[in-house]
DNA sequence: CCACCTTTGAAGACC
DNA sequence: GGTCTTCAAAGGTGG
């Protein structure tokens, strides 16, 4: 727990968040350029697409929030939104930031009220909320961002002002905010954040407790009586249904959670629109948008066995205090999962690809496109996750989780592994939607690295940091068809909260299988990062994402050659 | 109705 | 210590 307490902003405030801000050259230039790049990429798409709407976004991906627009919701989420923007407004020209410890740190991030790991049914995809405070310079066009918030920050940090953002501007990247453990930093608990502790109810001012590491995931039943959640205030009471809504709507009874624009449309784009806390649900009884607000004990697995049990006559209340004994509680999401979960949205909006399988092979090669800076902050982030998650449920293991899924595919390998060399044999056929566009490589044909390449190849050259997305992301799409081995584990990325080193040119050696060597080493070599050590010391700092960022990068520099290889499973 | 698919990463289990 | 297995999200699909 380094960064947990180490002063809880500093660390999120540390170097590793703010690199991808401090190049603002590299900013631009990414954009600039994934601009020119995705138009071109927009007129293939237009021409092949009927989706209009989704290059009517001119595909500013890196810039503009592409959240699913067709939605009607959304409308009444859009408002929602400006609420929020002008409810945040309001706050900062009321000192809402005042100078916080971490007035510095860009990112804010909403204890969005629910439970991520408390596996609910009706638990929404975004159970986390996080608010990214974005900083006029970073990609906002300057004037509009700097217009209303002229919060007093440090005078290091002069220019990096909060900002109402216009969603459209929103970098992709938003959803990379940090953990609000700094916001509830022991001692000081920043000012804009005051009134969340303040009970809804009676707003009596709650102190928050030191360990009050985690607001987003309300405590399992047996935790709730140890550590006091920040947000205790939001943990659902026993048999108190989390969707439960108030007759008056949402009253947005946290000021202080009021989203700005970037925050919604962080929101938006992180999670998909229905995700959001919506006025007309995720309502606690107190009005509290909780969407989370679960029982734990409500739903503890997928599996259907206690599905019916308290729906149905059926006597819950045995079954139900064995819930109440072990809810389940969710693996902490990686930072691919946390990657998946913002950008399937966008995926599945520019492409007319419904299946998530598909989408995720969709996913994982823009996972790999991304720069190591992208990268790094999903990895900061799955990182502090887990020690969030760590902190709440201090004896939970991964293994408590074993067998709550039947999944036992293992055993497919036996058949037919013949055919498997040449065609994967999709199951589905994308075929249709490939051509799309970039995103929309069907993850099932070939061809699709055609149009694959979100970052341009001057991306790879222009910056440093972009690792040759390019040649890795037109070097997969057959390492997507194919179906190798089933897992093939590539040691690539050191932890980040692990010793990095470890994996520093183990990775070779890691797949020494000889029935997968060709394939693993191979898909290795294009898909993940090579363990890279020879970068400046300030880039591999052990528990630093840029670390890998570094490997990262390094694996860009060694997909020069278009590797076929890869088509040749391993079995 | 539910497992499967598909992705990467993390962690536990196993050897 | 290395390898293997399971689970995390997600939503269409097929049995």
């Amino acid at each position: 727990m380094p960064q947990l307490n180490g002063g809880g902003g500093d660390d999120l405030g540390a170097n590793d968040e703010l690199i991808s801000f401090k190049d603002e050259g590299e900013q631009e230039e990414k954009i600039s350029e994934n601009v020119s790049s995705e138009r071109d990429l927009d007129e293939v798409k237009s021409s092949l697409v009927n989706e209009s709407e989704n290059n009517s976004s001119s595909s500013d991906s890196e810039q503009t929030d592409w959240r699913p627009r067709p939605r009607p919701e959304l409308e009444s989420y859009e408002k929602q939104r400006e609420y929020f923007a002008e409810a945040l407004r309001r706050q900062q020209d009321g000192g809402f930031f005042k100078g916080p410890p971490y007035a510095g740190y860009p990112f804010l991030m909403i204890p969005d009220i629910t439970n991520p790991y408390l596996s609910n049914g009706s638990l929404s995809p975004s159970t986390r909320t996080y608010l990214q405070m974005k900083w006029p310079l970073l990609d906002v066009p300057g004037t509009a961002a700097l217009k209303d918030s002229r919060s007093p920050t440090p005078g290091h940090l002069s220019n990096k002002v909060p900002v109402v953002q216009h969603p459209h501007h929103v970098h992709p990247l938003t959803p990379l905010i940090t953990y609000s453990n700094e916001h509830f930093s022991p001692g000081t608990p920043p000012s804009h954040l005051s009134p969340e502790i303040l009970d809804p109810k009676t707003g009596i001012p709650r102190t928050p407790h030191p360990s009050e590491l985690s607001p987003y995931y309300p405590l399992s039943p047996g935790a709730v009586g140890q550590i006091p959640h920040p947000l205790g205030w939001l943990v659902p009471q026993h048999g108190q249904h989390m969707y439960s809504i108030p007759p008056g709507g949402f009253r947005h009874p946290y000021p202080a959670l009021a989203m700005n624009a970037s925050m919604s449309s962080l929101v938006s784009s992180r999670f998909s629109p229905h995700m959001v806390p919506h006025p007309s649900h995720g309502l606690h009884q107190t009005g509290i948008p909780h969407p989370a607000i679960v029982s734990p004990a409500i739903k503890q697995e997928p599996n259907g066995d206690n599905a019916s049990n308290s729906t149905h006559g059926k006597p819950s209340v045995p079954v139900k205090k064995e819930e109440e004994r072990k809810p389940h509680i969710k693996k902490p999401l990686n930072a691919f999962m946390l990657y998946m979960k913002e950008m399937r949205a966008k995926v599945v909006a520019e492409c007319t690809l419904k299946e998530s399988a598909a989408i995720n092979q969709i996913l994982g090669r823009r996972w790999h496109s991304l720069s190591r800076e992208e990268q790094a902050k999903y990895y900061e982030l799955a990182r502090k996750e887990r020690q969030l998650h760590s902190q709440l449920y201090p004896g939970w293991s991964a293994r408590d989780n074993y067998g709550k899924r039947k999944k036992r595919k293992r055993d497919n390998k036996p058949d037919s592994p013949q055919e498997s060399n040449f065609l994967p044999q999709p199951k589905k056929q994308c075929v249709p939607y490939l051509p799309s566009e970039k995103m929309c490589d069907s993850p099932t044909s070939s061809h699709g690295s055609m149009l694959d390449s979100p970052a341009t190849p001057s991306a790879a050259l222009a910056s440093p940091a972009a690792p040759a997305a390019t040649h890795s992301e037109q070097a997969q799409p057959l390492s997507l068809t194919t179906k190798p081995e089933g897992r093939t584990h590539h040691p690539h990325f050191p932890l980040p909260g692990k010793a990095s080193g470890s994996s520093s040119n183990s990775s070779s050696s890691s797949s020494s299988h000889p029935s997968i060597s060709l394939h693993s080493q191979s898909a290795a070599l294009l898909s993940r990062p090579i363990p890279f050590t020879t970068l400046p010391p300030s880039l591999l700092s052990p528990s630093s994402p840029f670390h890998q960022a570094a490997l990262h990068s390094h694996h860009a520099l060694m997909q020069t050659q278009p590797l076929s290889l890869v088509t040749k499973s391993a079995e």
